[in-house]
DNA sequence: CTGTTAGCGCGTTCAG
DNA sequence: CTGAACGCGCTAACAG
């Protein structure tokens, strides 16, 4: 049903050659390109993609795997890597790999049938499975957010546990030494470094670690922060100051706090991500800000230089620093004590 | 360098037809079967894409276009949606429209271009550009959340008017009579249906319709929320009861009345959507609840009838209830006032 | 059940 | 600058 070069060919008397010359940015006549672009437009004709893949190996097309495609994180990230890469003329597919390492495999699979000429990837765990199958058919790939362990991939991420440790720092020249961290477990990376940095940080400033006990809230979600925040402020000794190691532990445990009678001493806290949050909270609260938009850019250029066969052979690894948002007080305290 | 059938033939002495039946469900002898399944693993073999599609004019995939990727609302349609598909042995295409009619019709476009069997979309307005693109060529689109204006698709959507309803029936009931509704701008389906659903029921109530003033907060999200419900409690007279049309204003309405003084009298608070919230916040707030589950179910069955060619030429328009969740208290308080 | 043949729509030689 | 011919990898007829 849709049209074709034939069709074209037939309103037009100009050859096949002449009108993929047109379409592909070759040499022709001016008189003969207006005439393939009225008789297209007249067919309402759109190249067919699968025809010229087939033809070219290249699709023009990146694809993105998400771990996650309910985190903000990921999606501001990808929309803004959309605009550069659509800008290059490259076109995305987002593929959602529901933090399953098989799904993450499957999509990877899905992308290289659809011939996809490269793959950002926000990988579930440390090892990913579809990784072979994208060397082998010479699909590069940059990982976002979290490194790949022992992948031969180009990786931006933040400094995680500077980001955490400027956290610490602040906190402890505020005079807390009773610290507590809310972050998932440690078969995420970001989870895995950003507790790294927490304890190397609090070793630095008291002498010792920090106990690890209630740390780990279950799900990693707002409810999970919820539950985690409130489990810190039961214990015998609560923390008088919690640090959070995303955005949605951030939001459960703001949320754990304005529920705190005022009886009861608040926690200072510090989130992380999604500086909306400062803009919308007060008191505004202090937070770990990623260049979520520098990430966007800086991968979205790693992709098209390793697409476009400009990349150096070796895999490149672009750490970038995060920016520590003070908030209204550095004691964060909820609205009730206010009063 | 990507295996081909020829590479499988080499290694079985089979001919192409019969490695082709074997990757499509064609009758094949066993011993052959696990010749061609042991050639393919051995050549890290992945079927052509482009190729097949080329040729038979299916993709086995399907595109799904976003109005938003920042909205959980969405994201969770889409998850439970893609398991459905793959269920059924389609991939998923997602697409970011970004709020932009010129990048949805480019995404539709796109998704022609791949060749998708069908297109599910949540989209951005009344009115849907690419919409004749798709049907020329026969590719089937079904409409989410939002219906689309003089459009022959099918549609799964809520009853907007009904569920603002049953919130106002509630809090009229709780003998509020000064109600206000935070909605989006009236460009947006939903937010249209939902503004007129609370006209209606708040004139049913008390005999007039209510003032739209300061009810359309901007932009829409936890922001435009926040600072919403702030308009509406400096007023000279503020409502004691605030309907809020979506999850994201429902978030920052419950923020800012978090932060009210424990001097200002707490409206109380109806919210939309995301049950979890009533999970972790307490007191526990009154939310609209949407059947998300059915509406991914419902719209996966509908593309799929239709992609099978098993649909009625007419468009259908699916109508799900949804429910209205009370939570501790209909009069929802902050923290404050409880202490 | 298997093999042969003929394209799907396009990009790319190579002549002209 | 243009046109004819070939083939990308696969599926769909048909014959065997």
């Amino acid at each position: 049903m849709a049209a074709t070069y034939k069709d074209i060919r037939r309103l037009t008397g100009l050859s096949l050659a002449t009108i993929s010359k047109h379409f592909n940015g070759g040499n022709v006549l001016h008189a003969n390109r207006v005439l393939i672009e009225q008789a297209a437009s007249d067919l309402g004709y759109q190249v067919n993609d699968f025809a010229r893949g087939l033809r070219s190996r290249r699709s023009m097309t990146l694809g993105v795997v998400l771990a996650e495609l309910n985190s903000t994180f990921n999606t501001t990230i990808v929309s803004a890597m959309e605009e550069r890469l659509r800008e290059a003329g490259y076109g995305t597919i987002i593929c959602n790999s529901q933090g399953s390492p098989a799904a993450e495999a499957e999509a990877i699979r899905f992308l290289i049938g659809k011939m996809v000429d490269g793959i950002v990837i926000v990988p579930v765990g440390d090892e990913v499975d579809g990784l072979a199958a994208a060397a082998e058919r010479g699909v590069p790939v940059v990982a976002v957010d979290r490194a790949i362990a022992r992948a031969a991939v180009d990786a931006v991420v933040i400094d995680n546990r500077g980001a955490i440790a400027s956290a610490v720092d602040l906190l402890a020249g505020a005079g807390h030494t009773a610290l507590a961290l809310l972050a998932g477990p440690d078969t995420t990376y970001t989870m895995r470094e950003r507790r790294i940095g927490f304890r190397e940080a609090v070793k630095r400033h008291t002498g010792r670690f920090p106990a690890d006990a209630l740390t780990q809230p279950d799900p990693v979600n707002i409810e999970g922060g919820h539950q985690g925040f409130r489990r810190l402020m039961r214990l015998a000794a609560p923390p008088t100051a919690v640090v959070c190691a995303n955005y949605e532990f951030t939001l459960g445990a703001i949320i754990a706090l304005n529920e705190l009678g005022p009886e009861v001493p608040a926690p200072a806290i510090v989130g992380f991500d999604n500086l909306e949050l400062a803009r919308i909270i007060r008191p505004r609260p202090t937070l770990v800000s990623q260049p979520v938009a520098q990430i966007a850019t800086r991968a979205a250029e790693l992709i098209l230089e390793r697409v476009r066969g400009e990349a150096p052979p070796e895999p490149r690894t672009v750490v970038l620093g995060t920016e520590l948002v003070i908030g209204d007080e550095v004691t964060y305290t909820n609205a009730g004590s206010r009063a």
